[in-house]
DNA sequence: ACAGTACCTGGAATCGTTAACGTTCACCCA
DNA sequence: TGGGTGAACGTTAACGATTCCAGGTACTGT
């Protein structure tokens, strides 16, 4: 019924005119805005009326200016995000959107210079916080010497060392997998790790060798991928191996292939796990065994410690998530 | 050598604090800011050290408030993107950034009042333009009708008929992908389609009934899946059809498990083709046969169509981008 | 009748930047 | 020498919201 836009006037309507058409003081539109218990029901409707009526919207852009604060958290990711890091990055954004935040990401490479670049953008447009994902210990030292005063949460870059970070269990993940196979009656499991300058990669395949051993098993030599199916299907599974820990879905899909093109059966040769599990991830040939990760769970609670530091308070993080094994058809018992 | 940040103290320098130390006025390193031609180079140098030394940064809400623009490009995509408007929603998002422009990304469902939801929420931003990727024709009447005068381009949502809008050229795609199959001998295909409210949907299976005819051959009855690659498992190809075009990779290799569960070989005995070409396509089993589109084309193209009208010229959008496909071992000559 | 409280007014200062408009000064030409 | 010109720079006034302040009214309870 009521026109969202009254007409083409010269420009937007502000809070004086909002006061004016509702009869009030600017001073008591503001306090209607930011909800301040002190304005009668009465008045707050006559307020919210008016509002409605002009399509009133509060610039953002003054509201930074005089309090400080942007309302925005900053989400820095790695350049080159592979699944992992992409779905925490949207979950990050997608908690940060809920509790009330404008989430402003970028992505940076992982040397000095890019990681400074990725902070001077987010630090131009002033945000309140930032979050960084899956990024080389040395940004922290970047961050510090950048914005020593701004609250920081690093998300899935270690297994939670540093009070101000939030991680999945990758060891309890890796766990998951070798036992799984472990339990299987494999004993030769080779495990193909991502590139060296993830930190997910090295827990991975740091997780890998002790786990090994604690079931009495010898670690074989590491493979290594870049994360992509491609490069999966480049290595050369060692002909002694009957069970495979693959540190991400993609390269295990080339694994896969690989093997089977090399007449070597999954399952029925050689068992292959995964972990992150993607969408399709089930319908591969065959099904993919896989580790899940809770991404969302992730992003939410480091947009929480974030919103709590912001208000003053200091939560301790919360204590590291625990991954979950999807059984399927790509693993098998040894024959 | 000189410090980044300088000591900790009550608040970030300002614009006087920079002239100050200059020995000019706030106007004068308001002009070398903005790069205009009227100081001196002498000036110049010396507002830049004095910015240098103090780690001055321009303070973006003060100068959007005077100015009244943001810099701000909004993106609206589908709330359930799958991976082709989610890679041009990235597309836009890197290309907007490049062109000196923050993308400010939200999404929305596919009714009017989600609608309305996420364009309020980037016009409570104060974005310049806007960018809509992949949404329903309805979007363009609620645009209209909440932001009449703001620059808007449509990206993805049908073959480029108003002149607003950016679109891959999906019928050539389709004629790719149909005609590959053609020309293996293939008469009988079948169509799997992505759902209803989708534009790329109605469009990909409008044009393989018309090319199809085209060639004299009767198109098949359709069938309908998600995007995903359940629904596609979820599906009973035609007996008959000894090709499938299918709209997108993800429902490709659903079908394709399905058919090699009920024991027709591809591409022995059926042919696959899908669309998109994601990441991991190539190393399906068999290599999936595609059509890739070129994301990254349409996000420049949209952001500077948005950028000239932005700066006044109003130029015209250029023509559909065209696809191009993928031969690989999903497709074979028909027995 | 008086204090206390809840709600509201109206004005002024503030945030950091830009736009519009002045001013200064050097230089050139008649 | 005087006046015109243009480059280089300074002054002032916005922009729209928040915060602080000194009230003012009207209702409440004693």
């Amino acid at each position: 019924m009521d026109a969202t836009v009254p007409g083409g006037e010269g420009r937007p309507p502000s809070m004086h005119d909002v006061a004016r058409l509702a009869g009030v003081s600017h001073q008591t539109v503001s306090r209607v805005l930011n909800d301040s218990p002190s304005v009668r029901t009465e008045t707050r409707e006559r307020v919210e009326a008016a509002i409605a009526e002009l399509g009133y919207r509060r610039n953002l852009a003054a509201r930074a200016l005089v309090t400080g604060r942007s309302h925005a958290i900053g989400v820095l990711g790695p350049y080159d995000a592979d699944y992992g890091p992409m779905r925490t990055i949207q979950a990050v954004e997608v908690a940060a959107r809920e509790a009330g935040f404008l989430p402003l990401m970028t992505t940076a490479t992982r040397d000095r210079e890019g990681l400074q670049a990725g902070i001077d953008f987010l630090l131009a447009r002033a945000v309140d916080a930032i979050v960084v994902v899956a990024q080389h210990p040395i940004i922290g030292k970047v961050v510090d010497e950048m914005a020593p005063d701004l609250p920081v949460a690093y998300v899935l870059t270690g297994k939670g060392g540093r009070n101000r970070s939030i991680a999945i269990d990758q060891e309890a993940g890796v766990r998951l997998a070798l036992e799984h196979l472990i339990g299987l009656g494999h004993t030769r499991i080779q495990h193909v790790r991502g590139p060296d300058e993830y930190a997910e990669a090295d827990l991975r395949a740091q997780a890998y060798a002790e786990i090994m051993r604690e079931h009495g098993l010898e670690p074989m030599p590491l493979l290594q991928g870049d994360w992509s199916a491609e490069s999966g299907y480049n290595l050369e599974i060692d002909p002694e191996a009957t069970g495979v820990f693959v540190a991400n879905d993609q390269m295990a899909l080339g694994v896969v292939k690989r093997l089977c093109e090399q007449g070597r059966d999954v399952p029925g040769e050689v068992s292959v796990v995964g972990f992150d599990d993607l969408e399709e991830s089930a319908f591969f040939r065959p099904g993919l065994t896989t580790v899940r990760q809770d991404f969302s769970a992730v992003g939410q609670s480091a947009v929480k410690f974030l919103a709590g530091q912001l208000s003053g308070v200091r939560p301790a993080p919360p204590t590291p998530l625990e991954p979950t094994l999807l059984v399927r058809a790509s693993t098998a018992q040894r024959v």
